[in-house]
DNA sequence: ATCTCCTTTTTGATGGCTCAAAACCAGGGT
DNA sequence: ACCCTGGTTTTGAGCCATCAAAAAGGAGAT
């Protein structure tokens, strides 16, 4: 990995790498809608990622990151949490905002500047959203399922979504669901059904639908980083 | 001036502003020299400047910025500033390092999170190095004249060159020249002769070469801006 | 008025980033 | 087995950044 990775690279890396956990192999054309772009663009990245040995590409059927490129997937995460960490805890800004403004000037910090932040902030565990940042070099982040996967008695640690428009912010807020708060689930009803959960001792129902895109740390992860 | 301006074209419009200052008409060779790129990189630069109105270009003569260049030139000297502020102030850097570390990233930090920085720094009026921060959308900086101009009795706060190696770093240190130290000349030797200053209750002497390189604020200026 | 030398611009390449549209192919349907 | 079709890759194009080398121009010297 001699050049560092351009600002195209690295979003590619971070997409295959989330679509990828549970997929395996990711189509380009999911990627093109994942990043706006078109499939065209996709698969000129994905040609220079795949010679670099950060992927391997099977053409007409998709892609799929090499250990090397899971690694720089991650880095790339932690670079993203770090610096959205700098915006609300240096700048102010609410976790809605951090994710679109790291979203740019990210992929140009100095590696070295990064590490000073990381260490002038703290050293924090997680980003304003309640993610895991992981430490430097390692090829996998924790899987954080969604909210709806728990079952009645889980308690578990809010992350709520990185880019989110203000009136889901305000509603989450009014739920009492922000990151990193401790919930526990109450009741779960079937067929898809919504969620009763309790927040900071209020009883609160979300729908299915919203808490497909809540994800959390339960019990055991928890355990695992202290 | 619809779309963002690039990384060489904001290091063109910095160089050319410096360069310009008494000069007026500025070649494009020296500034290729500055920049260490190959010359027809700077004339390929100018014409998309010329082509914004940020310059006039007289081919084979040298290039001259507009008003609105002169203001997009301050705007990113402006922000090089406050990014080295933040990288002093809030990251530890040494002021040495913190013109090299600005360096890339400063042209793709939002306007918007440079506002914010300029803030959570406590609006500060200079950078590391003693350089005044100007007010947004101005199309001048004051000018900070070498400490070799001035003359016995003068009293003047010193400015010290952005990227330097540590040798001269450290014996600027051991002369007690910081940033933004008041000085008096006492003395000033015929001939291009070295100069004696009071700094800091000490009296020190500074050879001409280096007398060049210091810049000052000199008290009129620095009774302007309270 | 010419010539010569040094500087500047132009040209031709490479590589990154991106798009629209054309060419291509894998897998499902017939 | 064959064909369709929709997704994928290629192609052609434009913009930015940059270089080396060729062409062009300015300004002083003859
Ligand atoms: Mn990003
Ligand atoms: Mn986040
Ligand atoms: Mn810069
Ligand atoms: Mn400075």
């Amino acid at each position: 990995m001699r050049v560092a990775l351009s600002k195209s690279e690295n979003e590619l890396l971070k997409s295959i790498y989330r679509q990828g956990r549970d997929n395996g192999r990711v189509h380009t054309g999911v990627l093109a809608d994942l990043l706006g772009v078109a499939p065209g663009t996709i698969t000129a990245v994905v040609k220079r990622l795949a010679e670099r040995n950060l992927l391997d590409h099977n053409p007409y059927r998709g892609v799929e990151l090499t250990q090397a490129g899971r690694r720089a997937a991650v880095a790339v995460m932690r670079r993203h949490r770090i610096v959205e960490r700098f915006l609300s805890d240096m700048l102010g800004y609410a976790w809605n905002e951090a994710d679109r403004l790291a979203g740019s000037f990210e992929h140009h910090l100095p590696q070295e500047v990064e590490d000073r932040l990381y260490v002038a902030l703290d050293r924090p565990a997680s980003c304003p959203h309640g993610f895991p940042i992981p430490p430097p070099d390692v090829a996998e982040i924790p899987e954080m399922p969604p909210l709806y996967s728990l079952e009645p008695g889980d308690v578990a640690t809010i992350a709520v979504p990185g880019s989110t428009d203000a009136s889901v912010v305000e509603f989450l807020g009014a739920m009492g669901l922000r990151p990193s708060v401790r919930v526990e689930v109450k009741e779960k009803h079937p067929f898809d059904g919504p969620l009763v959960l309790e927040v900071d001792g209020h009883m609160r129902t979300v729908s299915e639908k919203v808490a497909r895109q809540i994800f959390v740390k339960t019990e055991e992860l928890f355990e695992e980083r202290i």
